[in-house]
DNA sequence: TATCCAAGGTAAGTT
DNA sequence: AACTTACCTTGGATA
């Protein structure tokens, strides 16, 4: 076991725990002493979180089980972690420690909504998920509730994921695209998981298949890449812009959900085109460009969360 | 207590 | 290419 901790003051720009792991974007950490997390603009907690990490490229190369949580506030605290390894350069790319934070709010639009948004929830980062896990968790959410989609994901990992031992507690690695593909449409739905069930197995076959994975998209230009996530089965522009944005590092997505959708309706309606990519454009425009995903997501939480 | 409705959409079938 | 519709499940609202 090896313990450590990352001064939240050496960042640029503050740090939320809470609010980067329950404002909806990953579904793929646990809270440890709730069952599902309340998401209803909680932030600024001192919550221990848990996930297992799958090998990534360039940052370790095998599974990693990782504890942690904040201490301290958000601009000066400290963010304390249990692991099988070191943990700092894992948390550094899972939570975008590497972010700039204070340049990227810096060029966020001048409107009340977001100045409200970003007062609210200071320190709030966007995730970099690893991109099958997040494939498959945001394909889980199409007409879904936020916390039911969390469930969703504890039990596929308690069902097909690999068990991990760590300090007297037993962790399930997120399923492997294999796992997922052997898996019964019936079982999938016995897992609530519903009419996403065949999308899931069939994303995950086609994974498992080498046919494609994911991580292909991310070398390409932001809407080729949305373009070609859509291959995937049960993943349409939507749930494409959440891959790009969550995992593949286009922080320019916009994921257009209802809640984005009715925003747009109601302040900023000469950005409705109608179809999605014409309307993805004016938005993206005007929540900031290269970084507009930042506002989309600190919008969302915002509102999501009961705010006006 | 029973019923109804909507939830971070997508795929498949029509016009 | 643009427009409908069906689709699992279930917590929370309404009667």
């Amino acid at each position: 076991m090896e313990r450590g901790a990352i001064d939240v003051g050496s960042l640029d720009g503050p740090f939320d725990l809470q609010a980067t792991l329950e404002s909806g974007q990953s579904y793929l950490w646990t809270r440890e002493d709730e069952r599902a997390y309340e998401t209803d603009g909680a932030h600024g907690g001192d919550h221990t979180y848990h996930t297992v990490v799958p090998p990534i490229d360039g940052v370790n190369d095998q599974r990693e089980v990782v504890r942690v949580r904040q201490r301290g506030g958000v601009q000066e605290g400290t963010l304390e972690w249990e692991s099988t390894t070191d943990a700092t350069p894992i948390l550094t790319h899972l939570l975008r420690l590497d972010d700039d934070l204070d340049a990227i709010l810096a060029r966020t639009p001048d409107d009340p909504l977001f100045e409200r948004a970003s007062e609210a929830y200071e320190g709030m980062r966007l995730v970099r998920d690893p991109p099958f896990s997040c494939l498959v968790s945001f394909i889980c959410s199409a007409q879904m509730r936020v916390h039911r989609i969390h469930g969703m994901q504890r039990r596929l990992e308690a069902t097909y994921g690999e068990p991990i031992d760590f300090e007297g507690e037993r962790y399930h690695a997120f399923p492997t695209p294999k796992r997922l593909a052997e898996a019964s449409e019936a079982a999938l739905r016995d897992l609530s998981l519903g009419y996403r069930a065949p999308y899931v197995k069939r994303t995950a076959r086609m994974v498992a298949e080498g046919e494609t994975r994911p991580e292909r998209a991310a070398d390409m230009a932001y809407e080729s890449a949305r373009e070609w996530l859509t291959r995937f089965v049960g993943v349409g522009q939507k749930v494409a812009d959440c891959v790009a944005l969550f995992s593949l590092d286009f922080l320019e997505a916009v994921p257009l959900d209802t809640w984005i959708r009715s925003v747009i309706a109601d302040r900023y309606p000469d950005c409705d085109r109608g179809g999605y990519v014409e309307t993805s454009r004016a938005i993206r425009e005007r929540f900031g460009g290269p970084i507009a995903g930042y506002t989309q997501t600190y919008v969302f939480h915002h509102l999501r969360s009961g705010g006006e």
